[in-house]
DNA sequence: CTCACTTTGTGCCAAGTCGAAACAAAATAG
DNA sequence: CTATTTTGTTTCGACTTGGCACAAAGTGAG
């Protein structure tokens, strides 16, 4: 098969492959929109940059926009954008949560092509949750019949790495250490997502709260931050996680930054790990509600409840009190973690987000008053910007197979 | 002067390029004690890892004994062992602190070549100080008459990226934001410290407790671990470090693991941050000695009376309940660590190493109780292992160059 | 001691990958 | 219309590496 090529039939298409990935990745970002880019940034030659292109439209994740662009005040032959294929490969992104699930397929960028979300209210086994789950993700890609390259899920529990096992994973009320890297791998398996020579595809799973912030990292308002904390509030009490240079710091045993259980007041309410005053039961939408003398209601969640309180009654003294009270716990919270992680952004998610909306000011003067270097309490703190970015994250996970080595990722 | 060489004067120098530097930082780590082992680490053919040996000994930096090897019980050709060349090149590594100052020489594998301790009683100009101690460098130089190939520093004081100023040299009695490693590099210029064409050579500077960290991980306790936590009473304080996967973890501004002030006794006595009960004035030899009974003498260190009294007198009530209630705090302050950064290791050195082998099972099982999950818990707690370590962590940051590239670095 | 076997080290060749340079293309500036 | 700037492509040569054959240096069985 492998026939002897003399020199001269040689193509472009040869050059390039140790720069696909990195070219791959900056087009994900949103970074690397032309060619000439992707020469400056991999610091390669136009010729290398070329065939790097010209290589990934061939795999089909990529497009070549030929149309005279334009661009005012600029010299030069007009570079050609590079597109993210719109047609091209998904992977398969779920999320898991005391309420239920969503499941999506994304494509490069983080880009959703189709979504479809379910309930559950009753705690079930895993198997069947997650059985669930990657039924509707099957039926998502028979509908748009594409091709998916891999499978991420969030679940709200550490994961242990490389088990894969769910170590605390209380709010979904499965037992401790169930291998839900493996249920999950079993699930596509039994559904039969393959790749076109009938392989399953590789499965990943992480924490909702870490797959947030990889999100956030790559595509949302933690964008260029070399040490990234986030810190949100979800359907599962408070999490956070640390994206170093890119890539995510989870820990030993992916225990890192389980923050919940930070005392940030050492007369609050007792907390069920023993504690008194951690930060999953003083800054919670629940606590929030109460404290604003507001019944919480059943028809809607209490996160949807909290932030329209906070957008539309702020001018409420009693509303108001709450937040700050709850801002200067947060806030105490954060400064610690900014004193041992020193940060240069903090993205904050779920409630916090809303808190950080309601008085900006507040929680950054907090963080600057209650840590310990002037300069490393000047820490940027902004809100998430991502829709599901929960979900985009899943999909990453997925996808870093392909970043980092396209064409073997692709040859399966 | 580039001739055009035909392709059949080719040599084996002329491969291996690319793995040069991962080649040599295995030797440097002590893991690839023969070219066979190289062969397997690096993922190259033997023709290439030969090769690699062969330019890292024309380099001058390892030697290859050629001896017949006595190993018992293996089968094959033995293969030749790959030492470090004992009488290679160097760098500089230097420590200041409040009471003095050391520097060295340091070869490959951090083993210490030649040394000179002395003594500064009074704060000086950074500029003066930093003049003495290169000079005792470029005395050390001149009398072994080995070529340099850098410089390192440590200082007890957290140091900005990529400025090279010290934000918080308390105890050196400096100014914040002293541009430490601008002054260093003068005194160099000044000292003439140079490569053979007369560059003065690249210079770093670090703090100390980093620099501890990053050599009890290349060469110390700390060898292995994948996330290393490392926590030190020295001359100035309680400091910490964070090893994750080979680099040292400093913040975006060199901040990070300042953890001098995390709060572990609420009802403690006051510190000059403003707050109560910090570990700083909590794990602290002088406040060790005086709930010990004892009166500081003036002869020694603070740090070794606390040594000895630990080595000697832990039979005395006295002396163990007050190392008793140290170890409490000092395994608060680790396990709020543990909860954040889940390392799998941790190493402890100065004042806390001494507590650490008075009694071990007392700080471990204290860290386990107070840190939320059992499993992140069961951190392995270690001393340190190495003599002089943050002379030989600041001749890291010298080396780094070296390791990363070392043609480039050698042929400057 | 000899022979088979195992493992290590080296020389040679083919293949792959990349940079440099020349050339072509597509815009703007004058 | 022409010069200039910037981008994209082709070709060539140089460098690096893996594969393979062969040599070298030991162990173990008989």
């Amino acid at each position: 098969m492998t026939q002897t090529r003399t020199t001269q039939t040689r193509t472009k298409l040869e050059r390039g492959r140790s720069a696909l990935g990195p070219a791959l990745t900056l087009v994900h970002t949103g970074s690397a929109p032309t060619r000439a880019v992707l020469t400056t940034e991999l610091g390669v030659t136009r010729a290398t940059a070329g065939a790097v292109a010209a290589e990934l439209q061939v795999l089909g994740l990529i497009r070549v926009d030929t149309r005279p662009t334009v661009v005012a005040g600029s010299q030069g032959r007009p570079s050609h954008r590079l597109d993210i294929n719109p047609d091209g490969p998904v992977v398969l992104a779920a999320q898991v949560h005391a309420d239920g699930f969503r499941a999506a397929l994304v494509g490069l960028g983080g880009r959703i092509v189709a979504t479809r979300a379910g309930c559950m209210t009753v705690a079930a086994d895993p198997a069947d949750v997650l059985g669930v789950v990657v039924a509707a993700g099957a039926e998502l890609l028979k509908t748009t019949g594409r091709r998916c390259l891999g499978a991420g899920l969030a679940v709200p529990s550490a994961v242990a790495e490389p088990e894969g096992t769910a170590l605390n994973p209380l709010h979904l009320a499965w037992p401790a250490g169930v291998p839900v890297s493996q249920v999950f791998a079993e699930r596509i398996l039994a559904h039969g997502i393959t790749n076109p020579d009938g392989v399953p595809v590789a499965s990943f799973v992480g924490n909702d709260v870490n797959l947030t912030a990889l999100a956030e990292h790559r595509h949302g308002a933690g964008r260029g931050a070399r040490h990234l904390l986030v810190v949100a509030t979800g359907h599962s009490g408070v999490g956070g996680a640390l994206v170093l240079d890119g890539r995510l710091h989870t820990g030993s045993s992916g225990l890192a930054l389980e923050v919940g259980h930070l005392t940030v007041n050492s007369e609050g309410r007792p907390c069920h790990c023993g504690e008194r005053g951690c930060l999953d039961v003083e800054v919670d939408p629940l606590a929030f509600l109460q404290a604003a003398g507001r019944e919480p209601g059943p028809e809607v969640s209490l996160l949807h409840q909290s932030a329209a309180l906070l957008r539309e009654e702020y001018a409420d003294p009693t509303v108001r009190a709450a937040a700050e009270a709850l801002i200067d716990r947060l806030g105490l919270g954060l400064a610690r973690l900014v004193n041992v992680l020193n940060p240069d952004r903090i993205v904050l998610g779920g409630l916090h987000c809303h808190l950080l909306d309601a008085d900006p000011e507040r929680l950054s003067a907090v963080v600057a008053d209650r840590s310990l270097w002037g300069r490393s309490g000047s820490v940027p703190i902004v809100g998430c910007t991502l829709d599901h970015n929960t979900l985009v994250g899943a999909a990453e996970l997925a996808w870093q197979p392909v970043l980092d080595d396209p064409l073997s990722a692709l040859a399966a």
